[in-house]
RNA sequence: UGCCCGAUGGUGUAACGGUAGCACUACAGUUUUUGGUACUGUCUGUCGGGGUUCGAAUCCCUGUCGGGUAACCA
């Protein structure tokens, strides 16, 4: 019944200190800074930390790390919320650090008054110099030993917008000779006069990262704060303010790797760049792998989800293959995305042995997988399109598809055999002659005949046309970036090709999002801006082929 | 160069001193009104060198390789 799986190693220390007694249930944050849009790597995390809410009956805040006035902006903040729960999940508090910024004020008054944090007057670049360098010590800064009073003052004066920005900070007074460089003596507070967007001008002073985090974890009361590796250096500095401070809990922050999809780049920077060279069109082009742009290429939330627990918590740095991701996309299409037949590459046929004029409706079935899915009535007529790449003269024994004199099976329609090929001047084939046997209605016959082909058509005249996204790799390599190359120089040039196709007249009625089959040839997802008489499809990615 | 982390098939992960397993990919085959799905099978792996032990992917030493880290970013 249970099944048989083992516990990565986050889940292990939960149950450790669940288990011990350290804790009596969970409580993990998901804390983006809101300054960008989210991506796939984003998701993983976010998978993470509400998935282990759900699986401990934990509780999951949504905090918006949002420290830095100059890059953070609401619209970002809304836009996050909308891809969280777009993946299905739902957090205990909406919070943001800077609902906390009074507390960490009051927190670093009780620094300076234990002696743990001093107001520095050295600008950014004497700092970096009497940082001292990894093999070197730092030197202590000259305003290290001021009084308690005279920090409280300043502080003060810095916090009442009488400093200008850069001319003094909040230092801790840890160590300037520390073998981790974090340590020695890190900002705590820097002057910031900008407008931020949600505590306006109230505050000038804004707490640095290291400082607001994992104090903010404490304040709410976080069991484990779940980050990437980079920031494994930081942990001595974030449990050295949450033992300085009488904070009333004591979270754990623990490292994982992040996720890194293969042909593929996330970082703001790069995508930005992709934005502003014009080689994709904004930040849900359904090339990129941000959550929007996943999303609008058609993939459906539960494939993430599927992709963030198949590939498993570790601390190793590795890049996941694409094709991971389309391997859980197709799984959930194929039990979920209703059938549809478009033709790509139309190539003409006429069945002449079809009277003129006439159209009967072939029942189909909309998704073999699921009967509940039901069924639809296609209309057949005299004139049909089917694919070029369906055809072949001569072709060799393996070719299951539609050859001179070889009855193949029309899908939901009849048996056809094809009778005659016309070409152009230049011999290129032009159409099909076929013949239909009258009672195979359906595409079966109880003469035991067998029928090994059966390739999808449309009616040319009940066929709509639709404009159609081929969607490829943005890159051509696993790694675009690798051994310090321009990623841009990586970029497919095949990335995006642009089809009209003819499909059948059933999408006409499908709600922008919707992601359907296109029989035998892939997943589809209708636009988010297509319009029925305007109808626009994005690949969301092939079926699998074993075709040679 | 200091400090920190990591190294298991092509890829992602298990095995916590006792038969190296699972999934993806690739390749075969069966089924099939999608060359889809489903099912079956095959290929490929413990970074090197020492040690501890009856026994090491696992523990110890050492080397090599990879990543992180020295923002008034997060």
């Amino acid at each position: 019944m249970e099944e048989e799986r083992s516990l990565n190693f986050i889940e292990q220390i939960i149950e450790q200190d669940l288990a011990s007694g350290k804790h009596t249930g969970i409580y993990t944050r998901f804390p983006p800074e809101p300054n960008g849009y989210l991506h796939i790597g984003h998701a993983k995390a976010i998978c993470l930390n509400f998935g282990l809410g759900e699986q401990y009956n934990g509780k999951v805040n949504l905090r918006f790390d949002d420290t830095n006035p100059t890059a953070e902006k609401q619209e970002y903040v809304d836009a996050i919320k909308e891809n969280i729960t777009w993946l299905g999940f739902k957090w205990e508090k909406e919070l943001h650090t800077s609902d906390h910024f009074q507390q960490l004020y009051e927190y670093a008054v009780q620094l300076i008054n234990q002696g743990d944090a001093y107001v520095c007057e050295q600008s950014a670049e004497e700092m970096a110099k009497s940082k001292g360098t990894p093999t070197e010590p730092g030197q202590n800064s000259p305003f290290r030993d001021r009084c308690v009073e005279e920090n409280l003052e300043l502080f003060e004066k810095m916090k009442n917008g009488e400093v200008d920005e850069g001319a003094m900070t909040l230092r801790a007074k840890i160590d300037m000779a520390h073998s981790n460089m974090h340590m020695r003596d890190p900002l705590m507070y820097r002057i910031i006069n900008e407008r931020h967007h949600r505590t306006g001008s109230d505050w000038v002073i804004y707490p640095i990262y290291d400082f607001a985090h994992g104090v903010s974890d404490a304040i709410e009361g976080i069991t484990h704060s779940i980050c990437t590796l980079e920031f494994e250096v930081h942990r001595p500095l974030y449990e050295w303010f949450n033992n300085k401070i009488n904070t009333p809990a004591k979270p754990q922050q623990i490292e994982m790797a992040r996720l890194n999809i293969s042909n593929a780049v996330t970082s703001k920077r790069k995508v930005k760049k992709l934005i502003d060279e014009g080689v994709v069109f904004g930040w849900d082009d359904p090339r990129l792998t941000t959550l929007a742009g996943i999303r609008r290429r058609g993939v459906p939330a539960q494939a993430i989800r599927d992709l963030a627990e198949g590939i498993g918590v570790s601390k190793r740095n590795s890049i996941t293959e694409m094709s991971r991701l389309d391997y859980y996309t197709r799984q959930v299409l194929n039990k979920t995305a209703n059938r549809v037949m478009a033709v790509l590459d139309p190539l003409k046929v006429t069945i002449t042995n079809f009277d003129e004029g006439k159209v009967e409706m072939c029942e189909a079935k909309n998704n073999p997988e699921d009967e509940s899915a039901g069924t639809r009535d296609m209309p057949i007529s005299r004139n049909l399109y089917i694919e070029k790449a369906d055809f072949m003269e001569d072709a060799p024994k393996k070719f299951f598809r539609l050859t001179n004199g070889k009855e193949v099976r029309f899908k939901h329609g009849y048996y056809i055999t094809c009778n005659e090929v016309l070409k152009d001047a230049q011999g290129n084939i032009t159409e099909l002659l076929c013949t239909y046997d009258p009672t195979t209605k359906g595409g079966w016959s109880d003469d035991g005949r067998k029928i090994k082909g059966t390739i999808h058509w449309v009616s040319a005249e009940h066929a709509l046309k639709a404009k159609v996204n081929l969607y490829e790799g943005l890159f051509n390599s696993e790694n675009p970036e690798e051994g310090g190359k321009d990623f841009m120089e990586d970029v497919n040039p095949n990335s995006l090709e642009v089809i009209e196709a003819f499909v059948e007249p059933s999408v006409k009625d499908l709600a922008p999002g919707t992601t359907v089959q296109f029989d035998r040839t892939g997943y589809f997802c209708v636009d988010k801006d297509s319009t029925p008489n305007n109808i626009i499809f994005n690949r969301t990615v092939t079926l699998r082929d074993k075709k040679k």
